[in-house]
DNA sequence: TTTATCCATTGAAATATTTCTATCTTTTTG
DNA sequence: CAAAAAGATAGAAATATTTCAATGGATAAA
């Protein structure tokens, strides 16, 4: 497992650190595992633009992958960076 | 192991997401496992009122734990949190 | 008991984040 | 090709966070 620096573990704990991006994040898991942009209108109540920014932080920490589907965006959990994320937390314990 | 809600595991996140208070936890460790406040100002460059509000958000998410000796507190890393946070963030996963 | 030390609180300035409306790009459909 | 649909981007307003200087409260030392 790779070894992951502090700035990253920052970076990913500010991703993770937002109601509207941990919702997204279960929205995933309750679709199994993947779901279009468009699936996040119906159960978060905000613009479609604030929707796009959290998606942006949750691309660019790799926590989700987007898959380009022709006018779609098809988004995936990417468990390795979990994984990576609790590798680091289980480093800060003794 | 306690089941850690989404407001818990986002107050978290959001305590984790900053680099001096990920300095403070590594801190801890390197030490290990407790330190006191004045362990920190040779560390970290930041006022003391400053590092004082980044202990406040680690102590009120009990990631760290106070612990009162004369005048002087001395802080210790709370393991169990980041376990429980360990779990959240297994669960986000397929 | 006076002074020093350790930490907390207050209030303000600087910076960052969240959210929106309006607009743009890309791709599909008629 | 023109219109529609899915996302992205820009810019602005509202809110939250980070930082500091000044000061306060509690405990220890002289």
């Amino acid at each position: 497992m790779a070894q992951m620096d502090t700035k990253t573990a920052e970076k990913i704990s500010k991703a993770l650190s937002d109601p509207t991006r941990l919702k997204i994040l279960s929205e995933i898991k309750k679709k199994h595992d993947w779901l279009y942009c468009v699936d996040l209108y119906d159960n978060i109540n905000l613009a479609q633009p604030s929707i796009c920014h959290h998606l942006k932080q949750l691309t660019e920490t790799s926590i989700i992958l987007p898959e380009k589907e022709g006018r779609n965006i098809k988004y995936t959990m990417n468990n390795e960076v979990i994984d990576d994320f609790i590798g680091f937390l289980q480093g800060l314990k003794k």
